[in-house]
DNA sequence: TTTTTTTGGTACTATATAGTACCAAAACAG
DNA sequence: CTGTTTTGGTACTATATAGTACCAAAAAAA
């Protein structure tokens, strides 16, 4: 019965490529007979849980299909609710996909550049940096962040830069002021602090992000990221060691 | 003759989803009074050149507006010709972005697993790796095909791990069996050559490639290229070094 | 040249989805 | 209880774009 309503209106919906906007738009009156805004049965939200919800049904669909297959009906359809209240939210698709944004680069970037260096130990002090830049990058969340930044790239390419600035950016200065003081100590030999801190990030990532970004494998365990970053600073700190 | 009747049933299979189909859908009739199919004014290509210009025209826009913007309307547009060449050379959107993306890989995926040992030099044969690799992931096409794959994870999850494997994953195959080698050798000191090889592509991509995907600079030049090996193999192979 | 086949160009259909209008019911204020 | 505000649900518009139909002109065949 719906459905044959809906299939009426789908059939005469022409007139496309912004035509001259017909006389007759009707923008209402004479609305009293149609059978619109039916039944409302659930609890009310308040703007506080119906933002939250939106976000949350937001950030799922993300990860389950990808944030260039999100669409408000499918937000909508999850949070409950109606779609205007996406527009009182957020005000569209791009203020709620930034929010989205937002709300998960809250989340990782700080995470990603996070660490307290041990003076008398560098080697401990690059595997808790390392453990935890894996496990956060590799998180579910690190990927749907990742993803959210490269497609959208064309779209916002400040947000990417923020997100290379904020993340593995401040990452790397931060090692790389910690790989100093060593050198100062006389403990490493390294010329370029810099480079070799954005060398050891890269190691780190190595395969195993990539392979998460193009969903290929689960996230990690702790084990797996914690012999593995072993490796990788077994590696680095021997390369640096002094002759 | 055969021809046409192929022709013939390409233009009649319509009717997908099983829809309705709407008894006033004049398939026709009248049509004599319309001032279609105007003027075609420039030369017919063969189906060679054809293709290779939907490619062309295809592998551009892609560069310039990402794969997920890129339309067939922008595509006839900027190639010549119909919208129904496309679907008489590949079947339709589907068919260009795998023949795009068939064509990409062909040029790409061997450069990265590409590279001949040279017995009596690891470092020499590292570097030319590297410098291949790096090259080769950050040049246009290696960042298109990137993120071909990147964006179109969710629809097509082989072309990703097909992507991983015979990309990245078989130049540490590769390397691997050098540095096994140079082990038998005495030359270095490894566990796992494979995960030391997985790292060292993940070292050699390190920020560059990361900074490419995400549009955040220009190519790098061959002498950048070869600095930023140089550091890099100096202190893989100083960390694998026997003690 | 005449006939047949192919193809460029365009018109059109079908569909998905962002964004807007608005009713009626729920919540709320008094 | 009564009137006002908020909000869920739906109808509807606008637009983009994938895919189809088809004419007429160009190319090829006869």
């Amino acid at each position: 019965m719906v459905l044959f309503g809906t299939l009426r209106i789908r059939q005469r919906n022409h007139k496309r490529k912004g035509e001259i906007m017909p006389q007759e738009k009707r923008m209402d009156g004479t609305a009293g007979q149609r059978t619109r805004g039916a039944a409302p049965k659930t609890r009310r939200l308040s703007a506080a849980e119906r933002h939250a919800t939106l976000l949350q049904a937001a950030k799922e669909l993300s990860i389950e299909q990808g944030v260039t297959a999100l669409s408000l009906d499918a937000v909508i359809k999850r949070a409950g609710g109606s779609r205007r209240s996406i527009y009182t939210e957020f005000g569209g698709k791009d203020g709620l996909q930034s929010a989205l944004m937002a709300e998960i680069s809250a989340e990782i970037l700080p995470a990603l550049a996070e660490g307290t260096a041990q003076e008398d130990d560098l080697r401990a002090t690059l595997k808790r940096f390392a453990c935890n830049l894996l496990s956060t990058l590799t998180s579910a969340r690190g990927i749907i962040l990742s993803r959210i930044v490269l497609q959208g790239v064309f779209s916002s390419p400040e947000q990417a830069r923020n997100f290379l600035e904020q993340g593995p950016g401040k990452g790397a200065r931060l090692l790389a002021k910690w790989l100093e003081a060593a050198r100062a100590r006389g403990e490493i030999e390294a010329r370029d602090c810099l480079a070799a801190a954005n060398s050891f990030i890269g190691m780190v990532r190595g395969n195993l992000y990539l392979e998460r970004v193009l969903q290929l494998r689960p996230p990690p365990g702790e084990e797996e990221i914690e012999s593995y970053v072993d490796t990788v600073v077994d590696v680095f700190l021997n390369g640096l060691r002094p002759r």
